[in-house]
DNA sequence: GACGTGTAAGTGCATATACACGTAAAGGAG
DNA sequence: CTCCTTTACGTGTATATGCACTTACACGTC
């Protein structure tokens, strides 16, 4: 026997594309001052006016403590705000207009990016990984 | 038009699956005292002997600074050790023995995963997968 | 109403990630 | 030999990520 097959692994393949594909999204969204991952929460806000942190983090597959520190600099950017609820251990999240804003600014960007993965990769494979990376979730 | 199709965002489900399989081999590989990403950088070394900061930071397509600060654990376990060159501008990396054995007690540990991988994608959308992404970085 | 249980959120710690900038050494032009 | 450019690497700062642990509140049982 040879080596293990380590150039196979799975978890390294991923960290490299998101790695790669993250700095290409960070860098279109530069100009308007948003980082990939920040969008990515901004975005959720168009399909939920409102949220808990728990469902939030459940909603992005994210470690919920994670989250609490992912949202203070979009809070400290004033396009999220952070509300108690009458159940006392609820924190409720909002985007802001200044969010909604942003968003918007930052949508032809981001839509500039996908268009390019569109292009390069073909509709029909970019859908295929998208789905598969769906079910590599569960 | 409606909203623009925040769901189809490629980073960000690129980082959800990251994220998923990260935990997932990370609970793996806890036993024997290992991130999956310091796995991955041991990897390397049963490929090649020596390596500069630079160049092993090309071939995990990670930016050089980056590598530099994640080292740093892997040389406080004894795993890994950093030398001066000929060249004074160089830094050489090597594994050592520990980190050989480090990697060969892991070694199991990581193909359960994959094997894991294999066996609820099937061989073959998981080598379309990892093709996929491999185009990605480009 | 006191108490135990469950639920929502935060903190401490360690690591991962990258950009902007700084430092130091090698190597060539004059 | 001096100066300039290139190359290799590190630091400062900010963010992302998750586990172990803690805190605070709600709710039902007695």
């Amino acid at each position: 026997m040879s080596r293990p097959a380590y150039h196979d692994c799975l978890n390294a393949r991923l960290r490299r594309s998101m790695r790669a594909v993250g700095r290409r999204f960070d860098a279109a969204l530069k100009p308007v001052g948003l980082k990939s991952t920040q969008f990515t929460v901004l975005a959720v806000f168009a399909y939920h006016s409102e949220l808990t942190v728990t469902k939030l983090a459940d909603l992005m597959a994210m470690d919920r403590t994670t989250l609490t520190r992912n949202l203070q600099p979009l809070v400290r950017q004033g396009w999220l705000e952070i509300a108690g609820d009458k159940d006392g251990r609820v924190k409720v999240v909002r985007q802001t207009s200044a969010g909604r804003a942003k968003l918007a600014e930052a949508t032809p960007l981001w839509q500039a990016v996908q268009d390019e993965v569109t292009k390069v990769l073909g509709a029909e494979k970019r859908a295929d990984l998208m789905q598969v990376l769906a079910e590599l979730e569960a």
